[in-house]
DNA sequence: AAATCCGCCAACCGCCCTACC
DNA sequence: GGGTAGGGCGGTTGGCGGATT
């Protein structure tokens, strides 16, 4: 079974305060059985939802409220959607993640049917890998190291740069790495390296100056570009009592805000605004077309947006 | 066929917040 | 202001089942 208190997040701190939920004396843990199952969802369809810590009690189940609570919410609620991400959702995780970072359950909030367990364990198992793959690190979603990249495929054309995107990675490859050597590490020619490196710091300029206009817009402390948690949308707590309340409150705005950003006139201002352009990397005068072009540049390939064609036509000789 | 490995994901954990008294 | 209850969050664990040896 599991070990007590074994995580880090428990290591290391004080002696840590148990709340009564948290004292399972004689509660069941573990799996649900359907019987359990039944009984907590005929409860809650007879009773609705909260009350936790009292509601097992009520509904006749050996388990503590916070067991119960994550039962109905990641998998009994009719609402909860079953089954594997689709790529359009998938798609959506990986734009969400790059704004939001793991703030799992305001991405699910985006989804429907999904539940933050869910997303969060799809990206553990998943994204992440996926993005490793390519070079990418997944908690900032910056390249890892521009010589660290997969050179296991042969390079795309510049055609195939412009129409690349998650769901078929682009690799940063020249002709060169399709000769490979086995001195792979000064493959990159120092004229392509150069240039990815002043076009990555570029990059994380645009960032940084996204954040501002984010800032300017009075989305403070929405964006997390270094990838770390610990500030939300409230400023330094998380969301509280459920997102009926917030929706209500500072929240709506934001999700309005991600609505803007994941609609389809979003992209198309990305495909406008980014017009590869070595000399200029600098934001648009348009706040939202900037912010959605420097959000999904690096999701259509930051390599495609940023490397201009002199550089890239070396990728097809 | 049996043993081992490994990825997936449901469930648990501690921490933190707001609301209320 | 302090204590407690209720609830939500992200991080982590470990059982399970399929794949591999």
């Amino acid at each position: 079974m599991r070990k007590p208190s074994s995580s880090p997040a428990a290591a290391g701190k004080a002696a840590p305060k148990t709340t009564p939920c948290c004292s399972k004396v004689g509660l069941k843990r573990g799996p649900w059985t359907p019987e359990e199952d039944e009984l907590l969802a005929s409860y809650i369809k007879k009773e609705g939802e909260g009350r936790w810590r009292t509601l097992p009690k009520k509904a006749g189940l050996l388990r503590c409220g916070k067991s119960c609570r994550l039962r109905w919410m990641n998998y009994l609620r009719p609402s909860v959607k079953r089954g594997q991400i689709a790529p359009d959702e998938e798609d959506l995780i990986l734009r969400l993640h790059r704004l939001l970072g793991n703030r799992w359950s305001l991405i699910a909030g985006r989804i429907p049917g999904r539940t933050d367990n869910e997303i969060k364990n799809y990206w553990n198992t998943h994204l992440s890998k996926k993005l490793i793959s390519q070079g990418i690190d997944p908690r900032t979603h910056k390249p890892l190291n521009t010589q660290s990249f997969d050179q296991s495929k042969p390079s795309s054309s510049q055609a195939n740069l412009h129409q690349a995107s998650l769901k078929e990675p682009i690799k940063i490859v020249s002709s060169a790495l399709e000769e490979t050597t086995s001195d792979s590490t000064h493959i990159i020619s120092n004229k392509e390296n150069e240039y990815y490196q002043n076009n990555i710091n570029a990059h994380l300029d645009d960032q940084y100056h996204t954040d501002h206009i984010l800032a300017s817009h009075g989305y403070t402390n929405l964006l997390n570009y270094d990838g770390t948690s610990g500030v939300d949308l409230r400023g330094n707590q998380r969301l509280g009592n459920g997102e009926a309340e917030d929706i209500h409150t500072g929240t709506e705005d934001v999700f309005s805000f991600l609505n803007s950003l994941i609609n389809e006139e979003a992209f198309q201002q990305h495909q406008i605004f980014n017009v590869p352009n070595v000399n200029s990397a600098q934001p648009s005068s348009d706040p939202l077309a900037s912010i959605a072009a420097t959000t999904f540049g690096l999701n259509t390939g930051w390599e495609s947006t940023l490397m201009p064609s002199s550089v890239q036509q070396n990728d097809s000789k």
